[in-house]
DNA sequence: CTGAAAGCGCTTACAG
DNA sequence: CTGAAAGCGCTTACAG
C-alpha cells in the first residue's frame, strides 16, 4: 500500500496525502479528513526509506554505547539510560538505531554513523577520554550529543550528571559527621566521570582547607574486585571513612573491611555512588549518590533534536543534579 | 559524496559502480580495482535511504524488548541480549534498531514495525504469553523470531534456552543430595520462562516417582523482595531445599531463611536460576543454573537473516541447553 | 563485462 | 487549497 494507492481512493493527489500525512496546513479540512479515513481505514503506514530518501530526514536517531565494558552487565546505568533515550524517542515519533561500539568494527560503524544517512543524529554515551568516534564527529557535520562531558573538546555539546558536585557532597557529608581521615577509591582516570568524581572528593577537602593526602586515594576500577583491593590497599593508612567512586567498588571495600575486621560504619563509614538497587539491601544499607540515569537520556534526546531544528543555536552543556541518599552505611544515626 | 560522482572520478557508469559496490561478480578485477580506490579515496557510503528503496532491503534487523519489566535494570539479562544481538549484526554488516515496547505506543510501534519498511525482519523478546505484537507479526509477512519460546503460537520460530531441562537438573541435583522437601519458588505463571521452570522442578520430581505437593509451591515474581515473600511462606511447610526460579530470588529467600534463624545449606538448601554476577559473592555462594543469553543473541539474529534469505524453509526451534553450576548453597560439599 | 534507463515511494518547490 | 512534475540516490533487468 503506498501513497499512490491511498490518493486513488481518496480521490485526491499524491501531493495532497503527502500533505495531509505530514500535517501541512495547507489542505482543506474536508479534504484532510476524507484522506485521513482512507489512511485509517487500509492502516498505511508511509515507507521510511522514500521518505528519508526525499526528505532528506529520516526521524531515527542513533545511540552509540561502549560494548565490553563490564558495568554493561553489572550495572543498570546503561539499561536506564537506553530506556530514558527510547521513550523519549517515542514520545517525539522518532526510532532508535543501537549501535554497540566495538573496537574491531570501528571505522565501518564511524563511516555507517556519519555517512549512510541512517540517522539525522546521533547520542554517543562515550565515557572514554580519546574517543575516535567523538573526534570524527567533532569533524563532521552530523548533530550530535555526548551523555557525559568531553574534556577537551570544548564545542561538543553535552548532557552529564554532576559527578563532582555529587562526590563533593558525599565527602562534605562525611567530614560533617567528624571522619577526618577520608580515603577514596576512584574510578578509572581516563573515563571522565572517574576523573570528575576524584575532582569532587578533592574539592571537599579544599572547602575545609584540608590537604588531599596521596596514600588515601586508591584507583579502582569500577567493578567489585577492584574495590576490594583499593580497599586492602588503603587499610594500612587507618582510613576512618572511605567515599568509593560507585556501589558496586563499595560493596568491595565493605568485603575487604569485614575480612579486616572491621566495623561499617563504626571503624570506618562508607558512602558509595550510583544507588543500585542491591545498595539498599547491603548490609549496612549503603549511603550512595543517585544520579537521573533516566533523566539523563530523555534530556538528552530533547537537546538533540533541539539542535537538529535549530543548528546554529548556542552550545548545549547541561548538568543534571545528583542526590545524596543517606543510609547507614555512613554513620549518620550514629552522630 | 554519491554513486554519481564516484562513477565520474572513476570513468565508469553508475551501474558499475553499484556492481562493485554490491560485490556483483560481474565485474573485471581491473575496473573493480579502479573503482574501490575511487571508494576508499573519498571514503564512500552509499545512502542507506536510497539502497532500502531501491532494493527492498534495508540491512536493519528490529529488536522489540519489553519495556518496564523490573528486571530491565537488576538482571544483566536483556543487557547480554543486546550485546549477543548487536555483536552478530555487526559481524553480519546489519544494524539494529531498538524498540522498547510501551504499551502506551504500542499501536504506532507495532505499525511502524510492520509496514514502514524499516526492517528486514525483527526479533521480538517478549517472555509474555499473549503479546499483540507476536499476534501482529504472526499474521503478518515481516520475517521474525522469538527470543523465548511462544507456547499457543505453534508456527512462530523461537530460539530458547532450555528453561525446562535446566529446572530439571537443578532440582534432580538437589534431590540426589538427598533432601526430601524440596520446595520451589516460581516466576510469574504468565510469563513463558516462569511456567517453563516450574514445569521443570515438576518433571524432575516425576522421574523420581514423587508427587508434587502444591504447599512446596510460591510463586514470586523474579524480584528479590518477591522471593523474600514467597519464602516466608513456605517456611510453615518445613522444606529442606528451594529451587528459586531466579537467582534475585534466590537471595531474596536466603533472607527470608537467615532471619527465621535457619541455616543455607544445612537447614535448607537452596539452588537459583540466571547465575548473576552478585551469586558468585552471595553468602553463601548461590548454585544456579547459567543459560547462554549471549548466545541465545547471535543464534537468533543468525537465524532470522537465514530465514530472510530462504523464507519458505522448515521452521526453527532452537533450544539451547543451560549449565548447572555447583557451589555451596546446595550443600554438594556436606554430602 | 558494461551502460542506458526504468523504477523504488516519497517530498517539495512551482504554477495556478 | 490542489496537482503535475522533478528529484532524492540507489538497484536491476535488459540489451549489447
Amino acid at each position: 500500500m503506498n501513497l499512490e494507492q491511498i490518493a486513488k481512493l481518496s480521490g485526491v493527489s499524491r501531493s495532497t496525502v503527502s500533505r495531509v500525512i505530514n500535517n501541512d496546513p495547507n489542505v482543506s479540512v474536508a479534504t484532510r479528513e476524507k484522506v485521513m479515513q482512507v489512511v485509517k481505514r487500509v492502516n498505511y503506514t508511509p515507507n521510511a526509506a522514500a521518505r528519508g530518501l526525499a526528505a532528506g530526514r529520516t526521524h531515527v536517531l542513533g545511540l552509540v554505547i561502549p560494548m565490553g565494558v563490564a558495568a554493561l552487565f553489572t550495572d543498570p546505568y546503561f539499561p536506564i539510560l537506553i530506556q530514558g533515550v527510547s521513550s523519549a524517542c517515542n514520545a517525539r515519533e522518532y526510532s532508535v538505531m543501537l549501535w554497540l561500539a566495538e573496537p574491531e568494527y570501528e571505522r565501518r560503524q564511524i563511516r555507517q554513523i556519519m555517512y549512510s544517512g541512517l540517522v539525522d543524529g546521533v547520542i554517543v554515551s562515550s565515557m572514554l577520554m580519546n574517543d575516535s568516534l567523538v573526534q570524527a564527529l567533532s569533524d563532521g557535520d552530523l548533530p550530535f550529543m555526548l551523555v557525559g562531558r568531553h574534556p577537551t573538546d570544548t564545542h561538543a555539546n553535552y548532557v552529564d550528571a554532576d559527578n563532582i558536585g555529587g562526590a563533593r557532597e558525599a565527602v562534605t557529608h562525611l567530614l560533617r559527621l567528624g571522619r577526618a581521615r577520608v580515603a577514596t577509591i576512584t574510578g578509572p582516570q581516563n573515563m571522565i566521570a572517574g576523573a570528575d568524581r576524584l575532582a569532587g572528593y578533592q574539592a571537599a577537602l579544599r572547602d575545609r582547607g584540608l590537604l588531599s593526602d596521596p596514600g588515601l586515594i586508591a584507583e579502582g576500577d569500577f567493578t567489585e574486585a577492584g574495590g576490594y583491593r583499593a580497599m586492602q590497599q588503603l587499610l594500612a593508612r587507618r582510613p576512618d571513612a572511605v567515599f568509593a567512586a560507585s556501589d558496586i567498588m563499595a560493596l568491595g571495600a565493605i568485603r575487604a573491611l569485614r575480612e579486616a575486621g572491621l566495623r561499617v560504619p563504626e571503624d570506618v563509614a562508607i558512602v558509595g555512588f550510583d544507588d543500585l538497587p542491591q545498595s539498599t539491601r547491603a548490609e549496612p544499607p549503603l549511603t550512595t549518590v543517585r544520579q537521573p540515569t533516566y533523566r539523563l537520556g530523555t534530556t538528552t534526546v530533547d537537546s538533540l533534536l533541539d539542535l537538529i531544528e535549530y543548528p546554529d543555536s548556542s552550545p548545549r552543556r547541561i548538568v543534571l543534579p545528583t542526590e545524596l541518599v543517606v543510609r547507614a552505611s555512613c554513620g549518620s544515626a550514629l552522630k
